[in-house]
DNA sequence: TAATAATAGTTGATTTTGTCAACTATTGAT
DNA sequence: ATCAATAGTTGACAAAATCAACTATTATTA
């Protein structure tokens, strides 16, 4: 009790407070460069599906920690706006893998310059020092609070009871 | 660039998607305290409006920075549930102060209590500089990503055109 | 091999949530 | 006295998440 006298209103707030503004505005300030685009969502989406040759939706869902459903609502909306497409994997034809197209991949430099820009902002008189530490506070707090390791989206999921192969 | 070769991977990520994450693990592991209540929202908002003796519903929209429709849903519920009321300010009768009710106050102490294990585990192996750094470090990002100050919320929000008082 | 289970994806229904504009009431400003 | 601003409410609507049922395909196993 007593080692929270320093920053006792932050102590008493769920840090998920601060994080869902942090969220809010975070999305506010990129969208703000995204105006001229002919599409409004899922940018940072089709950041990660660009940078991957390919990848399947249940990949999406697990990283984006989304229902499969609204997987297929953000693909059919990326679809429908030509940025990327979905093709059957042929050596296990389940799966569709989802390819970002050649309009789509014009837009990557863009999001990627936009990110950094809005995170620069957002680290505005931090050290890089203090920025790396910062990164690196968050993977702990991540990896303390979830089951999911934060970086391995590549990982396929596997199912507990039979792990096979 | 070469600043950002130590930790590409999260640099290249828009901080947003962190935040977004750990809000929606530190949600679902904060809910496993809340099943026997009676209700299975709002809990934070609870907390704030006891937390003060009486609060507007614009301060809780500004605190949280959402819609006053939202706000007045979210109060419709919780008068439902038995934990607020809603009471005219005699000094202002625009204002309706939402106040807790004994019912409502019987649960703090067990949201708070909740809050304060889902932060702790949020920081294992934290140690206690870590945690004070790492609050201090969000509340900077919070004050360079968006024009509010973040711990004001007791401030009433004055429009910029004219401020005479 | 046949039957069964598991996986990837899709769809439709439902709920939840947020947003917007219009509205009442009250207060403040000129 | 008039007009503008504020606090709150409401209804309509749109966006998003969730859930269960479904198809197609692959893996397991008896």
């Amino acid at each position: 009790m007593e080692d929270k006298e320093n920053c006792k209103s932050d102590f008493g707030t769920p840090l998920a407070y601060k994080f869902t503004l942090l969220a809010k505005n975070y999305y506010g300030a990129a969208a703000a460069h995204f105006t001229e685009f002919d599409f409004d969502k899922y940018f940072y989406v089709l950041m990660v599906i660009g940078n991957h040759e390919k990848i399947t939706q249940q990949c999406l869902a697990k990283y984006f920690d989304i229902d499969k459903a609204s997987i297929v609502r953000i693909i059919d909306y990326l679809t429908d706006k030509g940025l990327v497409n979905r093709e059957k994997n042929a050596l296990d034809r389940r799966e569709h893998m989802i390819v970002c197209t050649e309009k789509g991949k014009t837009y990557l430099p863009k999001i990627n310059e936009a990110f950094n820009l809005v995170n620069n902002s957002a680290f505005k008189n931090f050290t890089e020092q203090e920025q790396i530490l910062f990164f690196e506070m968050l993977n702990r707090m991540l990896h303390n609070i979830s089951g999911l390791p934060a970086e391995y989206y590549e990982l396929k999921y596997v199912k507990s009871n039979n792990v096979s192969k």
